[in-house]
DNA sequence: AGACTAACGTAATCAATGT
DNA sequence: ACATTGATTACGTTAGTCT
């Protein structure tokens, strides 16, 4: 299968037996880290654009940038709690707040006929794999990306609702 | 085998849109 | 005002890469 599709290499799916259910794990260059870090330290919260830029430049999904910038925020923090982990004298150490600058991205509108197809899929498996999420983003035209965080918005707001329990646990109680 | 880290999970929250 | 819901964050976990 290509994995050339960009400067970054996908790992080869050493023919697991069970079918991946995450996506292909990206290799990043070396001039690509370079880049990401450079811009990390520029802006560690950069907006839909300047991730869209990277993206371009890089070759490389803009959700994979965004993915990244979250990785390497945590990474950050957890090596300057290190530094300072009993030299917090001097006072705050700069807790990294968020001070979100640039824009977001816009938000996706979804469609009554796309958002029947995802609750169907939704029914079927609440964790959809890579290969059902793409398959979903081709039926509806929604970016996997776009699907991915339906998903998960949907799991936080729609919790099972007992899968073995009673059918009609809906009354909570009479008061 | 262990370090590193991309991918992915939850929970809370921000924010746009519709009522 | 308020409900709904997409987007973003911090943080934890899973799993592929590399030494």
């Amino acid at each position: 299968m290509d994995s050339s599709s960009s400067s970054g290499t996908y790992s080869t799916s050493r023919g697991r037996l069970s079918r991946p259910s995450r996506r292909r794990r990206l290799v990043l260059s070396l001039s690509q880290k370079d880049t990401l870090q450079a811009l990390f330290q520029q802006n560690p919260y950069p907006g839909i654009t300047t991730r869209e830029w990277l993206a371009r430049e890089l070759d490389i999904p803009e959700s994979r940038i965004q993915v990244w910038f979250q990785n390497q925020r945590r990474r950050r923090l957890k090596q300057s709690r290190l530094l300072s982990e009993n030299a917090f004298k001097g006072g705050q150490s700069q807790p990294l707040r968020p001070p979100p600058p640039e824009a977001r991205r816009k938000r996706t509108f979804i469609s009554p006929s796309q958002t029947r197809v995802l609750m169907q899929a939704f029914e079927r498996d609440r964790f959809p794999s890579i290969a059902a999420r793409e398959e979903l983003a081709h039926q509806t035209g929604i970016p996997e990306p776009r699907i991915q965080i339906w998903f998960q918005n949907r799991r936080a707001r729609h919790p099972k609702q007992s899968a073995s329990g009673p059918v009609n646990a809906l009354a909570k109680g009479p008061d």
